[in-house]
DNA sequence: TCTGGGGTCCTATAGCCT
DNA sequence: TCTGAGGCTATAGGACCC
């Protein structure tokens, strides 16, 4: 198996240098509404923003006090999916054995090409930089796993190459937060347990993982620090759910703003459904109070729906399952047990 | 003082059925 | 009839990803 993993360099900052040059040079932050006092978090931060110390998942307000002198730009999905359209276009004459993992990255299954992986990925770079003026990073393995790690080696601009050879001298002296699904969490417990690397997570017998994380996580990293992992490449997926939610600019107390806002978000998640074809049975509204403490409640339809008023009603009666003795940071709706509308199913 | 919004997947628990 | 063992579904919460 050949796998590439391709990975756009700082996506939406430079989508938004080449609509405005001016900024090339300056650090630039995109998150939110581009207000920096605003409530939102960094979406992304352009390698000169990043040299501040700034990066993804920022609260916005943190961003500029680290680096006041950054241009700050609201987030334009449509602009970011129009030019990841054009370059997974690209992509697509190379194989059809794609996997979109989210708007800036892809995998690729070129183990059928037959052409040495490096010429195979120094043409993608060249195809996008002369079609789009983007640069991107390139990690080729024998697997998802391993490509991955490999694109995220050398950025910006980077071409990585990994063999099964190469685990143990370029694998394993990385942090274990290299592994795909390895977050704050499983960082935090596995350094409890004394293990930082991906080598000293190899070191571990199966039985400590599975204890420790459950079967499913525990399996995962055994073989994940062994650079072994067999997933296939999903090359097209049904949406699960779809769902609105937002921050208020304030905590809220007013029960009446909660409820519009409410309505609102659920209007918003109907024309959604609707125009991609679906209906729905789980209702399931999400309050986040002002500790940020975050609670759900769920109701599911004896048949699927695509009826405003049906689903309005179930998100207001999930609603009233919740005590407000706090005020309320956010407020969500979201859709699932979706089943595709109309003769073929 | 801070901590978005779009999702997916996993786990635990409870109720119901065989 | 009683007592489980499993399977399935609904619900709630949480970790993680981009």
């Amino acid at each position: 198996m050949r796998i590439l993993h391709i990975d756009m360099d700082a996506f939406f900052a430079s989508v938004e240098e080449l609509r405005r040059p001016e900024f090339i040079g300056k650090p630039v932050v995109i998150g939110g509404n581009g207000d920096p006092i605003k409530r939102g978090v960094v979406s992304t931060a352009s390698y000169e923003a990043r040299k501040f110390g700034v990066h993804s998942a920022m609260p916005l307000r943190t961003a500029h006090k680290l680096c006041p002198d950054a241009v700050f730009l609201p987030v334009d999905y449509e602009e970011y999916s129009r030019m990841s359209e054009k370059i997974k276009d690209i992509l697509r004459e190379f194989t059809t054995i794609i996997e979109e993992a989210g708007i800036d990255e892809a995998f690729l299954d070129i183990s059928e090409i037959d052409t040495s992986s490096e010429e195979i990925a120094k043409e993608i770079k060249k195809r996008i930089k002369d079609e789009t003026r983007l640069t991107c990073s390139i990690g080729i393995a024998p697997n998802k796993l391993l490509a991955k790690i490999a694109s995220d080696m050398q950025k910006p601009n980077g071409l990585t190459v990994i063999t099964k050879g190469d685990i143990e001298s370029r694998i394993w002296p990385l942090p274990v937060r290299k592994i795909w699904g390895v977050g704050p969490k499983t960082e935090a417990c596995l350094k409890d347990m004394g293990i930082r690397t991906i080598g000293e997570l190899a070191s571990l017998p199966l039985d400590k993982l599975t204890e420790r994380f459950g079967e499913s996580s525990g399996d995962y990293l055994y073989n994940a620090s062994r650079g072994v992992d067999e997933s296939p490449l999903i090359t097209h997926r049904e949406p699960k759910s779809s769902g609105r939610e937002t921050t208020f600019e304030k905590d809220v107390d007013d029960l009446q703003v909660i409820t519009e806002t409410l309505a609102e978000l659920t209007s918003e998640v109907v024309d959604d459904i609707k125009e991609e074809g679906y209906k729905c049975r789980t209702v399931t509204v999400k309050v986040r109070f002002s500790d940020f403490e975050t609670h759900t409640k769920a109701k599911t339809l004896y048949k699927p729906t695509d009826s405003l008023k049906k689903l309005r009603k179930t998100a207001f009666e999930c609603l009233k399952g919740f005590e407000f003795k706090k005020k309320v940071r956010l407020i969500g709706v979201r859709v699932s047990k979706l089943e595709k509308v109309g003769n073929g199913n």
